[in-house]
DNA sequence: TTAAATACCATACATTTGTATGGTAAAATA
DNA sequence: TATTTTACCATACAAATGTATGGTATTTAA
């Protein structure tokens, strides 16, 4: 089943993934040639023959955009998470994704939001504990008192926001962990995004 | 915007919402009058043209399956959360819709799940808290230790799962709740579903 | 009562779409 | 080396698809 797939494979199931949890639509063969440069479907139709072949994708002969996603179980789509934060102390965020994490699409994921999972229990104040997947909107701006995902010296955290006249502050509502106050000029800290989501899947926790 | 709909074309409406959640594709006009019953395409043709000219739909010209749910913000579909359950007392479940959510088009929730907003914190020890909208599958087997959602005395409840011999015992986390033991027999008894998944938008609390 | 909207049907047609077939060149593999 | 896989292109065609046009009967609004 996880036989291997080129580059260029890879790509085009990418895309796939990504058109359906952006237009909710997946794309017909011509308009795929279009986002690659391809000059015509057929170079297109042979990708997608050696992704079923791969057994990656399923085609439903004859229908439009009817190309269904095996990699996802019947209701989820897979998106990476793109690391730990800690909602506690600083912890380090990874370069690449660490895990896969199966989204059930009830989860609002605004296209540029990204998954990262939290470990500590410095929010557990805030319903949010460790191993929960928060759902990060980079876009939008911060109001007080909004949990929000910053790096501080190469570290990610999970805190709730105070903006001050000159400072940030970030605390944690579990009063053992301190806040962590920051000058709007300190160099390393940059914010990453706003919380907008918790999710928890029980799926695991069968007894 | 918000023209008044006939009965059929609310029920075309809402098949492009159904449709739109539980297979992430949007049908074909072929694909509806089949559903409709229709003998040809020209009648869905000629309601959702209707559907279009009272602002409820859009549709990109010549495209297949490009038919767009304008009620919906660009990522969202409305779905009706069904009622409150108590994770503490039992609760009263309303007859009807008492709310609605936001889901993502691309929302694939299993076909006949559906959500419930918690209320009261009995469940706070398994990070359920009130707010939380659990996501109810009612078509899987419960096993023992999983959260489940049943109804007794006409009224729903919130509970930890463990079949014993002749009865069942639905749990609290929090022991200010005693457990509730039902003989097997009892008639007023029936379980709704399994908890998959909870969730919790953040938007709402702003400071 | 007259006009308009609604709810269906039928036919026709240009594109879109998936797919089948065949070809070339480069890279990977045996 | 010979062979297979990969990555593209081109052409062809039937079926699917959206859409335009015209028709009938019923209900609703003026």
């Amino acid at each position: 089943m996880a036989k291997e797939l080129t580059k260029i494979q890879r790509q085009i199931l990418d895309h796939l993934i990504d058109q359906k949890a952006a237009r909710g639509i997946q794309p017909t063969l011509a308009e795929i040639a279009d986002y690659f440069g391809y000059k015509n479907r057929s170079t297109v139709q042979q990708h997608l023959q050696a992704l079923e072949k791969k057994g990656f994708i399923k085609k439903n002969p004859k229908l439009s955009r009817a190309i269904e996603l095996t990699l996802e179980d019947k209701f989820f789509v897979p998106r990476p998470v793109l690391g730990e934060v800690a909602a506690g102390n600083p912890l380090t965020i990874y370069p690449d994704a660490i895990d896969t994490i199966e989204l059930p699409t009830i989860a609002r994921m605004p296209k540029d939001s990204f998954l990262l999972r939290v470990k500590g229990d410095s929010l557990k104040d805030a319903y949010i504990f460790s191993g929960d997947i928060v759902i990060v909107n980079p876009n939008l701006e911060p109001k007080n008192g909004q949990i929000v995902v910053a790096v501080l010296d190469d570290a990610a955290v999970v805190k709730k926001f105070y903006k001050k006249k000159n400072e940030i502050e970030l605390v944690s509502e579990n009063p053992e962990f301190k806040p962590i106050v920051i000058d709007k000029k300190y160099p390393s800290f940059k914010l990453i995004g706003i919380v907008v989501g918790v999710y928890r899947s029980m799926s695991k926790k069968a007894g």
